[in-house]
DNA sequence: TTACTTAATGTTACCGGTAACATTGTCAAT
DNA sequence: ATTGACAATGTTACCGGTAACATTAAGTAA
């Protein structure tokens, strides 16, 4: 009694729609290794079986598994990257820039929040690491034990990103928060604002924040004749642009001689500017703003916002470069690269 | 003569970091199967055993690796996205909700962005598959037939996400952009708009500008006395905002007696704004504006604009619910989920 | 006691590729 | 004609897991 055979070509099986290098190899009448020649080193294979190979792989359609390579290779073809949040467009622009060349060289970008916390970090690195990424990008420069313990064994290359860390994992793709407040604070000083104050999200949240705060607060110690003025909002409020507002409240009721505010972010500034229109005080004559990280909204939307601008594409740009010498195995030059900042005075401070 | 040995415990080869399941199986003296059977039904395996075997998992550090078990069991526990943009956080809260969801569910988020590029995006969905993820999720409702072809053959839930494709791929989450052309227009009528116009970015990029500007010449068409105004920035204008300036002055040159624009997103709407305070109008007395999307901008920053609210972080979330059925070979109720929309009044029109 | 379940664990083969080595064929030099 | 070198292709084993089936031990019904 013979077993009813598919109509298919194929024989027994078939249990998955996928078409493997194997049928494409009985296609071609040649072997699998022959395919997987023509696919990764087609010098090495003779024209004429080359063309009836890549012929092959037209009419089934065939797509490569890198799954399935990768176990041979070591090499998943993966960068993963953890970023702190995509809200505010602050890290969009990182991520885009990142994926793009990933992209170009055959690198897939997998891609998980962290909402700014360690430990959501910890625990979602050790889910990506389930994938065997090649290379791992890391917004935050804070991480727990267990996260660190876990890259440390993972020994792929990792970058940090949008900061220079004094002790880095790695390697680095960024600028010094640090610097990028003192130069504002300086900027503003120098504008002839006397008595300038820093409005941030709520405390403890972000260490790069951090760093911007305390850029302020060295130049005010410096320069100025009064203690820095630092206000973080409070819990309840989680939108940045509603915190910039409740902060600039705080500082005209704490310190009313306060000029002027920096903002930890554009959207912080955005929400300032607008309780400033609320409480009919002219900007920058009754109180001057300024942001950071020069956003798109920051010079097209007439707010004519003076900010900070760093070059969040470039972040992107330099770490995909940086991973990508690792991964083939060179030593890059610089394990840090500075991408630097710039004040952008516009007219509301 | 020996050979030396090294000093782990291991024996042999060891040419990889990672720790494998034959390793935490030699420590715990169990077999692979019964690690396996551990970490995914431990109902299976004798406590005792089970607390071996997990000592064995904690002190190697062991992370299965996906890659490999989905040779057998099919299930990548990736899903791919292929976004139009990060830029101008239209999308970034939808990936945000996707991501978040389809990790709880232990499924990880393979990101790629398309510049509304369906070439591009065919191109990169090739790439994508290659590491055959469980399902994918697409922006764009409009692709090349390479594309479907390759969608047709992976066999894998799509989800299209953004609009309600009238001949969806698979399923879809999203709303009527034309009905939402349609209410804004309308509603911009029933305030007492004689002449409004409506602005988007370049022709042809995007089929979801095209469906509301449609929506809009509808209403026009049915309600109004005079063609429908369109206005398309020329290609030289890139960014969202310069088109939406831009566009102001084209209508306003065009069509004098232009009393309303209609923006393709806010932040068309805040060019236009921006264009509108320069030539010294009034917003909305002069000339009012309405945007699209309630970005976070469009209430918090003192412009009070207009616009039209999309949920885009429940259309992510719905995407990845709808998703994980799928994977699980559930028939979900409905194909397609429509989260609606809503025009949100505010004082710019 | 003996056969029959059931629970707990192990063995084998296989997923779809690739590394390493083996084989075959061709041609030039001896 | 014999040999060696090289080009083209094939064979085998393995990567790190899991499905399917096999085995063993202990308990239960007849």
């Amino acid at each position: 009694m013979a077993t009813p055979l598919s109509p298919t070509t194929k024989g027994a099986k078939a249990r998955t729609n996928w078409v493997t290098m194997e049928d494409v190899a009985i296609r071609a009448q040649v072997s699998k290794i022959t395919v997987s020649r023509v696919l990764r080193a087609p010098e090495k294979v003779r024209a004429e079986t080359r063309e009836r190979v890549l012929a092959a792989v037209r009419d089934l359609g065939y797509v490569p598994d890198d799954a399935a390579g990768a176990l041979t290779t070591r090499s998943s073809k993966i960068v993963a990257a953890l970023i702190s949040t995509l809200e505010g467009s602050t890290f969009a622009s990182t991520v885009d820039g990142l994926s793009r060349n990933l992209r170009a060289a055959g690198y897939q970008l997998l891609l998980a929040t962290t909402d700014y916390s360690p430990e959501r970090e910890a625990e979602i690195l050790s889910m990506l690491l389930r994938q065997r990424p090649d290379g791992l990008v890391m917004t935050s420069s804070h991480h727990t034990a267990d996260a660190l313990a876990l890259l440390q064994r993972a020994q792929i290359p990792v970058v940090e990103l949008w900061e220079l860390p004094p002790k880095p994992i790695d390697s680095s793709v960024g600028f010094s928060n640090f610097d990028a407040g003192k130069s504002m604070t300086g900027f503003l000083l120098d504008r002839g604002y006397r008595r300038p104050a820093f409005i941030g999200p709520r405390a403890g949240i972000d260490g790069r924040v951090k760093s911007r705060s305390e850029g302020y607060a060295a130049v005010i110690s410096e320069r100025a004749a009064f203690p820095p003025r630092i206000i973080t909002a409070p819990e309840a409020v989680t939108s940045l642009t509603d915190g910039g507002a409740s902060g600039l409240v705080t500082a005209l009721e704490r310190w009313p001689d306060t000029d002027c505010v920096f903002c930890s972010s554009d959207s912080v500034a955005l929400g300032a500017i607008s309780e400033a229109r609320r409480r009919n005080l002219r900007v920058p004559e009754d109180i001057a703003v300024a942001g950071y990280g020069d956003f798109d909204l920051a010079g097209n939307s007439g707010l004519e916002l003076t900010t900070v601008r760093i070059a969040g594409t470039e972040i992107g740009e330099r770490a995909a470069e940086l991973i990508l010498q690792r991964m083939q195995g060179e030593r890059p030059r610089r394990k840090s690269i500075d991408v630097g900042f710039e004040v952008v005075p516009r007219a509301s401070a």
